[in-house]
DNA sequence: CACACCGAAACATCCGAGGTCTCTGTAGGG
DNA sequence: CCCTACAGAGACCTCGGATGTTTCGGTGTG
């Protein structure tokens, strides 16, 4: 095994033993190398992929800390690993998401803070009657992750932002071909808005249920029959879609 | 930003972009460089933490390849990541996995093939009446990727084989040694397979449920009133609980 | 046709030299 | 006495080159 892979390995054991704690500063870059017998630009390499994941955090000027090593900052680096799926395997993350989502809400209902819930409503209120494309994914994802934050459970709130990645394309081509996607989206929202603040986890389940199910049907009718323009490098999306749904 | 995160991004969007396909080899480090626009070292880095959450593959005296993506593999990355969370979180963990174990399960008892339930039912079978630990764990680990795989979703397959990470695992089946618990986990995992077999879905999910349910309730009750030993770098498990498993 | 050998190609590792950023202690002014 | 500006030290950032190791593939022999 390579010299970097053993010092990555050496790294975790040292955070997962204890020895270095979240928030404690490495020893310098030379210190390290030394100690872990490689050079340093070997230990940097270790470092980097360690960064990449959240585990570390290296400033400039500074030095090198362990993070905080909460579960939203290292499911967040999934983020990044989602990012590289493409379309044929949405489907699989959406059905993910269709457990997930309506769990979540119905935890919501019960754990969910008087106040979190009054700015759940804010949120569906500060919605345009015209708004734009951006407006409403971004809405979107507001109001669902924290919907996923008021389950009270870090873990189930950070993947489920993380599945939203690559399914919000899906949300907003959906607008394209379904006319009355933001109308019914904004009435299903609304629905699990007052199931939370009804305090009836099993309705709002049920609700979130309705709601994902929807986007799942419909990316499933317009995927399977679309097999062409399956490939074809560095496509983007040719048209803008007129509204966006989830 | 850093040069070796704006390699990273480069060679994600090279991915992404299709300019880079799954299986495809990498320009080699001293042209990719001056591409890019970096040093070899810097470079390295970058291919480094892409290796890490298993993007690329790099094969001494080959070259660098791109991997073939699939969930599973980009997934898998994920247990990397969750074997830094220590006991306080592997809770929320477990309530993820309590929510998704037994949609897979219902899954499974609707898509698994005849061969595949078949070899499931092996799997139990295989287990000698005074199993080792190491035995356990490992029939365990195989019984629940098994079910898990028979969804039929390479996403959530993977999602729970990460989430179950193999430390944590390791340390709630110890425990469960002590007492009786082998057997009621023997139970119901027999009740699982039966109901799966059945084609019964709501019926493999309860039992699911319960089992789950059974590991989390244990380790609920053996986790909150011992929170004295919370600190204390570098300290191994004083001793060993006694309860159920999964 | 099968096997062993050999050279080219590519990654692995190391070293040392500047560059840049951040923190911190210190001195000056208000 | 407090606040601000400045200079130094410490730590990471980037680079370029040199050398070792591994793998692949062509070549020659039995």
């Amino acid at each position: 095994m390579p010299v970097t892979d053993v010092a990555i390995d050496k790294i975790k054991d040292m955070i997962i033993s204890g020895e270095l704690a979240p928030g404690d500063r490495l020893p310098k870059e030379a210190e390290l190398a030394q100690r872990l017998g490689l050079s340093r630009s070997s230990l940097r390499e270790a470092v980097k992929a360690l960064c990449l994941i959240r585990v570390l955090d290296v400033r400039q000027g500074d030095g090198t800390y362990v993070t905080s090593l909460e579960p939203n900052l290292l499911l967040d680096a999934m983020t990044f690993v989602v990012d590289f799926h493409r379309d044929d395997t949405v489907l699989d993350f959406l059905a993910v998401r269709r457990i997930l989502e309506p769990a979540a809400t119905a935890l919501a209902a019960l754990h969910m803070g008087d106040e979190d819930i009054a700015e759940l409503g804010a949120l569906l209120d500060e919605l345009a009657d015209a708004p734009t494309v951006e407006a409403l994914v971004a809405n979107d994802l507001q109001f669902h992750r924290k919907i996923a934050d008021g389950s009270g459970n870090p873990v189930l709130c950070s993947l489920l932002d993380s599945l939203s990645g690559p399914t919000a394309r899906a949300r907003i081509w959906r607008g394209l071909t379904q006319e009355g996607a933001v109308a019914r989206t904004r009435e299903q929202h609304t629905a699990i808005y007052e199931a939370i603040a009804a305090r009836e986890p099993e309705l709002a389940r049920s609700w979130a249920t309705v709601h994902i199910a929807g986007v799942e049907q419909w990316l499933r009718s317009t995927l399977t029959p679309a097999e062409n323009t399956a490939e074809g490098p560095a496509e983007a999306e040719p048209e803008e879609p007129a509204a966006a749904a989830s």
